[in-house]
RNA sequence: CGGGGAGUGGCGCAGUCUGGUAGCGCACCCGGCUGGGGGCCGGGCGGUCGCAGGUUCAAAUCCUGUCUCCCCGACCA
């Protein structure tokens, strides 16, 4: 019997003065989590129930596609890492065992993962696999936040697929979509799917799963026409410019002094910011300078532009756009650019438009793309909330948090850490891999964030540490005491888990607390009802409290528990 | 990494400018009352003022250095 009496449940009337998020603020209150230094926390026993039952519903919706789970370690040899091309990375904690050999903390598992099977797989026989475990990770984040929602130690279940080929990798990899399609289903949480950037590490396909709320670190584009991605790969139709200038036959220099930025351009020669050519000189990896230009009223999406052109990018230097540009910062242009230009497709067609013209206060107008300047052409720009999706819908942008992802990476581990096997015909090849995360604790803090109430937390029924609080008013010794312990009982013999108030508390700090911890059925029992043959029934969910007759209130309440969400 | 803020009983804060016996609320302990929305009365316990060094007759307070935590941004296989 859990009896709050003798349970280490320290809820706190004030939220830590230095939580924002409301997930930190309640997770905290309630007594479920207490933070051990940056980004580092402790699951207290009612927020460690929490835990495991998102871990439970991973779980079984993980074996039921085959996954068989098993458990690697946290601490590595560096030289995994350093096979795998992942040892510089600036998140991985390193350290030296005391014979000075040197070591990493895991921050995924790939690395061992890949190990084991180059070592145990030979054949095609031996394919296809899946394997998984929940493991803490560690990564040393430059800045942790939020509470549980950025930590540097987490749980993650990480899984593994390993196949023959590409085909076999597709399959798995829609296995898992599946599995996790129902595990959040399951959750209980507000979630969609989207598609993601799959980052320079290489990869074939990636799709992240996004949980709605506030404190969310993701932008992800919407629509109602169910398209759904991370502002990061998101593309979309632009809206039109309102107020174009008409073309002209040639452009004209216009003197603009003192305007370096889009706003007082456009003030000056009274256009719409949509009507200028937004110049970004950057550095390119590979091939040197290159002039990225978009529509004043656009933004540049690093990471499209990074994809787009298979290598990293920076900001060009002041300096750099003297040297490299021949050009004057505030004042550049695509129209006669010293280096190559790369258009955003939004800028397509348009004319009448007003560019830098590389000289100090000068600027053009007229400017047409393709008439006065020949680029390349790619879409490198942020969407923007009103552009229309590839779906037809209008576009609108919320933030969220990542509570999973899928990655196909074919042979991006098993390459250098030397994963293959034998084919029918005794040919060796590189076993194809997916990797597939999702993450507990955000799981929980998103839940957090999205049914938080003015009275605390509000678990979906698949996630709270309790499926009832059972509060028992009155003092020790009292009828309505013992009927509490009865009920208790009862309740527990309809397969609910109860966690029973018995503390000498006073009735105000016992609801206060029970609506704190946000289980989703409340059942009160006190003198007045006992004596009326009732019991108070609170959903935690909308706080509506409702009175069932004390005769049969346990499968009554089994009953209306089962219908909350 | 850039910018901003904060370290004073378990929690939330005042005191620092202007150096002079460390305070308040909550929590906790004891006793009593109360018993359906964080109730009341009385009595208590608990603090190297983040750390180190310096100035001074005297430092939570002034000076120097340092550590930690939070927020915004950058970053986030």
């Amino acid at each position: 019997m859990t009896r709050l009496s003798r349970y280490f449940l320290p809820t706190v009337k004030e939220a830590p003065a230095d939580a924002e998020a409301v997930s930190h603020k309640l997770l905290v209150r309630a007594g479920l989590v207490r933070q051990v230094g940056s980004g580092l926390w402790t699951y207290l026993p009612a927020g460690w129930r929490a835990h495991r039952r998102a871990e439970q519903i991973v779980r079984e919706e993980l074996d039921a596609i085959g996954a068989q789970e098993m458990l690697m370690p946290v601490l590595h040899p560096a030289e995994l890492w350093q096979r795998s091309g992942r040892y510089e990375i600036d998140e991985l904690f390193k350290l030296e065992d005391r014979r000075g050999a040197p070591h990493v903390l895991a921050m995924t598992h790939e690395e061992v993962v890949t190990l084991h099977v180059s070592r145990d797989v030979r054949s095609y026989r031996d394919l296809p696999q899946i394997l998984y475990h929940f493991q803490i990770k560690e990564r040393d984040e430059p800045r942790p936040r939020a509470g549980l929602l950025r930590t540097r130690e987490f749980i993650m279940k990480d899984s593994y697929s390993f196949d023959r080929d590409r085909e076999g990798l597709d399959r798995q990899y829609d296995l898992h979509l599946g599995a996790y399609d129902r595990i959040f289903e399951r959750t209980g949480l507000e979630w969609y799917r989207v598609e993601s950037d799959v980052g320079m590490m290489g990869g074939h396909g990636a799709h992240e799963y996004m949980a709605p709320c506030a404190a969310g670190e993701n932008d992800v584009a919407l629509s109602g026409a169910g398209y759904a991605a991370n502002v990061e790969v998101a593309s979309a139709t632009p809206q039109a410019v309102d107020g174009l200038p008409a073309p002209l036959g040639a452009p004209e220099r216009v003197e603009t002094p003192g305007a370096t930025t889009i706003e007082q351009v456009a003030g000056l020669l009274g256009v719409p910011a949509g009507a200028l050519v937004k110049a970004i000189p950057v550095m390119t990896e590979g091939s040197g300078p290159l002039l990225v230009v978009l529509r004043g009223d656009h933004r540049l999406n690093e990471i499209k532009l990074a994809n787009h052109l298979g290598s990293a990018v920076r900001p060009a230097t002041d300096d750099e756009v003297a040297s490299e540009f021949g050009s004057v910062p505030g004042f550049i242009g695509p129209v006669g650019a010293k280096a190559p230009v790369l258009a955003d497709e939004a800028l397509r067609g348009l004319a009448g438009l007003v560019a830098g013209a590389n000289d100090r206060d000068l600027h053009l107008r007229g400017v047409e793309p393709g008439r006065d300047f020949e680029p390349a052409w790619g879409d490198v720009r942020r969407v923007e909330p009103g552009d229309t999706c590839p779906r037809g819908g209008e576009i609108r942008i919320e933030p969220a948090i990542e509570v999973g992802n899928t990655f196909k990476l074919g042979t991006r581990y098993s390459e250098p850490l030397g994963a293959t096997y034998l084919d029918e015909q005794g040919t060796e090849q590189l076993i194809q891999m997916g990797s597939y995360g999702i993450g507990p604790a955000r799981i929980l803090a998103a839940a957090v964030e999205q049914y938080a109430d003015e009275a605390g937390i509000s678990w979906p029924r698949s996630l709270a540490p309790w499926d009832v609080e059972l509060v028992g008013l009155g003092k020790e010794g009292e009828e309505a005491r013992d009927v509490a312990e009865r009920l208790y009982e009862e309740l527990s013999g309809q397969g609910l888990e109860v966690v029973y108030d018995d503390r000498s508390a006073s009735p105000g700090e016992k609801f206060a607390d029970a609506e704190l911890l946000g289980c989703p059925l409340r059942l009160t029992v006190g003198r007045k009802g006992v004596e009326a043959g009732e019991v108070e029934a609170q959903v935690r969910r909308g706080r509506e409290k409702r009175a069932i007759p004390l005769d049969g209130a346990a499968a009554a309440a089994a009953g209306l528990w089962r219908e909350l969400p």
